[in-house]
DNA sequence: GATTATGCTAACTATAGTATGTGGCCTGCT
DNA sequence: AGCAGGCCACATACTATAGTTAGCATAATC
């Protein structure tokens, strides 16, 4: 259940306070839906896909918007496409 | 044709020369396939995505790694999911 | 020539990603 | 009870860069 199969807007958060974005929460989700299924702790995915420790944490709570390079190195240390993580 | 469905290193490229990864290049054809494909320019769609023309132009010149709320934008403004944009 | 579209340069602000360390919780063992 | 290990969240601070901006150059078309 993706964003684009949602509402626009589907979270209203008021200005003032830190916005956490659907499409971050969701991919954040996908994360650890996937490393959990794999029983991966957050420091060996981490280890794996070749990114810090504490980063893993912040996606999987949609603290940090994830770039492209660093979306490739996660689907390939839980063994899926790019497409898949999306799914 | 996704890097994930090709060999890892197939680019070569020498550490003194700035390095077009291929995860950047094929996301940026693909973004410029489909922004042609919808008969739009560059600064349509960016008007459209909400960033700025010039970073279009970056993007599908593979120079710069684009963010996950960036990579929505695109896909939105360009009317497709995120995972039609990486197929 | 003009117009449209894109590429390029330089500089900027905000933040992605890194690094270190601490604290809390849970489980299992003695 | 205490202790150790595993796991994760959080705080702080840093470096590299994403994304923006303004302006000029280039290319293609009429």
């Amino acid at each position: 259940m993706w964003p684009a199969q949602l509402n626009r807007g589907s979270i209203a958060h008021p200005e003032k306070m830190k916005s956490k974005t659907d499409i971050l929460v969701h991919f954040g989700l996908r994360v650890r839906e996937l490393r959990t299924q794999n029983g991966m702790s957050q420091e060996q995915l981490a280890f794996k896909a070749g990114v810090h420790r504490t980063y893993i944490g912040m996606i999987e709570r949609a603290e940090k918007n994830v770039t492209l390079i660093s979306i490739e190195k996660l689907a390939n240390a839980l063994g899926v496409s790019i497409t898949t993580l999306f799914e």
